[in-house]
DNA sequence: AATAGTGTCCTATTTATCTATTACACTATA
DNA sequence: TATAGTGTAATAGATAAATAGGACACTATT
């Protein structure tokens, strides 16, 4: 996995386990692979993992069961809420940076059309 | 101003500065502010302003006189391109985002719209 | 009982960022 | 020629993030 060095790493990691649990590749009830696996898959130290894990263990998105792993919750309500929640922040993020370049309404529909536009040319 | 405790603050600044520069409130030609006056509009030491304009010096956005200031480039060419670069940058950033969440192309281009539709109501 | 696989915790070190402070170089002007 | 306003540089200290390495607790399995 690639990072951007402008944003801590743990916070990273956080959002990529976001986007998998979203997209159901970490389907509630399931085990997250371990914390020494994540840090081998990802490249990174034990111990980031371990933060990003421990966050997600107190914001319930995540179940600590020691000695058996880390499961995803099973409360699919707030899996859905995390999901609306990412979507509204992303969505507010974009509009306010591009509206901050002096882009009418129109216009930023319009760019983000054509950029989805030219992905669909692109394969892979 | 408000920053964004993920993002290095100099980082941040710049990413202001060009959107000022961008919107036009910043005219190309036109003196920044002194880094010291900068220090204190945003709250911020002299040495983290001075990172951000020196790396904005660099990339020729701006033009730094000794003992005088510095100043916007009067290159429009480089400033369309740099408002360009920051658009594509926004959106491919967002798309990604979104796409990963399982939006599908559709549902994406619609939370964008009833997003916009929300702020048309919000006075200020 | 022993072992392997887990999560969790702790200490130490390094690096990047930010701050604080001081100093110096250049420009414009009273 | 002073003086104030600029950019620029250098040093030192504080904090957060990431790394490295080790240790301990719990679970499941052999």
């Amino acid at each position: 996995m690639q990072f951007d060095d402008k944003v801590p790493i743990y916070y990273q990691i956080k959002n990529y386990l976001y986007h998998r649990i979203i997209a159901g590749q970490l389907a509630p009830g399931d085990k997250v692979p371990a914390v020494r696996q994540l840090a081998v898959d990802l490249t990174v130290n034990v111990n980031t993992v371990q933060r990003a894990l421990s966050e997600m263990v107190t914001e319930q998105v995540l179940i600590s069961k020691r000695g058996r792993g880390n499961f995803v919750t099973e409360d699919v309500t707030q899996i859905a809420a995390l999901k609306h929640h990412l979507i509204v922040t992303y969505v507010q993020q974009f509009y306010h940076q591009v509206h901050g370049l002096e882009l009418s309404d129109d216009e930023i529909v319009q760019e983000l059309r054509t950029y989805i536009a030219t992905q669909k040319g692109a394969d892979k």
